[in-house]
DNA sequence: TTGAAAGCGTTACCAG
DNA sequence: CTGGTAACGCTTTCAA
């Protein structure tokens, strides 16, 4: 016989058998009352509630899911990490909207690296999760046969990509890294550098490089030199980085970092030596952090939703738990911040 | 009977079942393969291999927890916000010493309600997790009830506590309060100001100001006005608090922020206004982040070892699910900053 | 080295 | 409105 009401189980727990035991009900009506579905009487569901209370009864979840073959509440999310600002918004976009509905964010913080992706892909596959949310569109072909095969929602994050494996919404960072390196070639720099940091798999940071490195290219500028740091990416990183750069090449009139943070550290860095900002070197960040809004220059920026990645990403999954019709993939688009970091255009006489 | 092998599940998913019967073997033979722990042939140990590869099977860990009446590798780990950097370095440092030891984070962010936290916890020890960490030291009667009949590995961090529930990382919030205002009122300043972010419920923040408030008291100086906002504390909220504050009480000298975030922003609001730092105006901060680092002036501070303390609960967990002796609080201390942005103590001639 | 049967806590299904 | 029985996928236990 199952669930022995009299035989308590290795934990401790109080059972559902215990419950209706203890009420006088079957298991099967403790579990209607408990599920509040209805079929049962007003005076029955007294009882099993009394019986609850009396013996601070929590249901066991897993049985719960087991039994009915169904999906849990959980659902996977990868971020690379939480160093970075913006992926902790990201995250806490996703968790506050799947929280308000009742589910649960398994956390998989991946480093960048696709083998612990991967390895997280399979363990979190194994708790029968409800959905998957990963970061960036590189995943092991392993990863890549188990997101197909687990047939539950799933949405690439970060990294638009106009053929998902299911869903998808980000932004196009080539193109927001050749939109500013066409600005800033617009305002007649010629020498360009790049400071940000590097990782084994290509990311959308350095898809963002590439299209910086295009839009030099098509306009006839040099990028003179493109410094990845083997660090995360922030303040520090920002200022070190910028010194290593202009001790090498001390040419370089403008340069674009791989985030804000970055950016404010090499502005530090631009004023800590007397260089003027921006006539004797042009400072340009990406993702319009906090920190900008309140440096005594507006710094020059891409601006992007990453509140809004995060939200519409639990609410394409929630919705395709659903079973409502989704729109498989998204591109929230960016901002240019012109800013003051950077030079004017020249004006017309 | 259970596990039907020949009849595929409502999820189309690959059962042990299925496995072991392509391998001509037993469930059980199969199983006692896939957990490695002996007993069979390596003949046997290669056609259940084989076909685990060539049916892409991925066990169902729900069933495996369930039938052995086992904990699961959750960990239930709940913060009050990602917003505030340090939380969500915390969650970090905690996130990769679970996973190292093949646990995972199931995230619960609570925005400082404690109703929030009752309700995450009730519903995550539903899915038997083997450990829990909480950020704080205040719960709600029944959150209180429930974790203490969890039978699980618990630990309440950021607030240090001498007598906690289980067990306790973090430091004294109060005690580093009353340090900075010592350190204050020891620079001659007289008239105080306060600028943080306000809660539902008695936060360590508030314990910074409780002990930063008798300080000043004991040093018979006066704490012009607490500015509490209803916002999250960072650059930008700084930056108006600080504005706000100023704008009333002109004759403040100096002023104890919640966070370093909002310091820099009070620091560049102070700048933008044409104050000089520290002569005009004393700033000081709390947790010594990584922008304090590049700015001009070395913010005054509180050191706080954030990463440790996430890595230290994670380890307390992991070795009270190992059945290891751990001590039960740990008080990871602080380090004031002297820094630049408050005076210098008077040379003695 | 292998396998059959029982059982984990819950829900689905059917009968009363 | 109520309850008995089977079943979920796996492991434990015992026997071969």
């Amino acid at each position: 016989m199952s669930s022995d009401p009299d035989k308590p189980n290795k934990n401790n727990k109080i059972s559902l058998a215990e419950v209706a035991k203890a009420a006088g009900v079957s298991k099967m009506t403790a579990s209607r009352v408990l599920r509040d579905g209805g079929g049962f009487s007003e005076k029955t569901r007294a009882k099993v509630m009394a019986e609850v209370d009396r013996l601070g009864y929590l249901p066991n979840r897993l049985a719960t899911v087991f039994a009915g073959d169904k999906k849990s509440t959980f659902v996977g999310v990868s971020i690379p990490e939480l160093g970075n600002e913006i992926f902790a918004q990201v995250l806490e976009g996703i968790d506050r909207k799947l929280g308000a509905f009742g589910h649960q964010t398994v956390l998989g913080l991946t480093e960048h690296e696709i083998d612990h992706e991967e390895k997280w892909i399979e363990t979190v596959l194994s708790w029968q999760p409800a959905g998957l949310i990963v970061t960036g569109r590189s995943h092991s072909p392993k990863a890549i046969q188990m997101l197909r095969s687990a047939g539950i929602p799933l949405v690439e994050i970060w990294d638009f990509n106009s053929s998902p494996l299911d869903m998808c919404v980000g932004l196009n960072h080539f193109d927001s890294g050749y939109s500013m390196g066409r600005y800033l070639a617009g305002m007649e720099y010629r020498k360009f550098g790049y400071v940000g940091t590097s990782h084994d798999v290509a990311n959308a940071a350095t898809a963002r490089l590439n299209g910086f490195s295009k839009a030099i290219e098509d306009a006839n500028g040099r990028l003179e030199k493109q410094l990845l740091l083997r660090d995360t990416p922030g303040f520090y990183t920002g200022f070190y980085g910028t010194e290593q750069l202009l001790a090498a090449h001390r040419d370089i009139e403008t340069i674009f970092y791989q985030n804000d943070n970055m950016a404010i550290g090499g502005l530090q860095y631009a004023q800590k030596i007397g260089l003027r900002v921006p006539e004797d070197i042009g400072i340009a960040g990406w993702g319009d952090l906090p920190i900008s809004a309140i440096q005594p220059y507006r710094l020059t920026s891409i601006a992007v939703p990453h509140l809004k990645i995060g939200q519409i990403a639990a609410e394409m999954v929630l919705a395709q738990i659903n079973g409502e019709p989704v729109k498989s993939a998204k591109d929230v688009g960016f901002r240019l911040i012109p800013g003051s970091t950077v030079k004017k255009p020249r004006t017309n006489a």
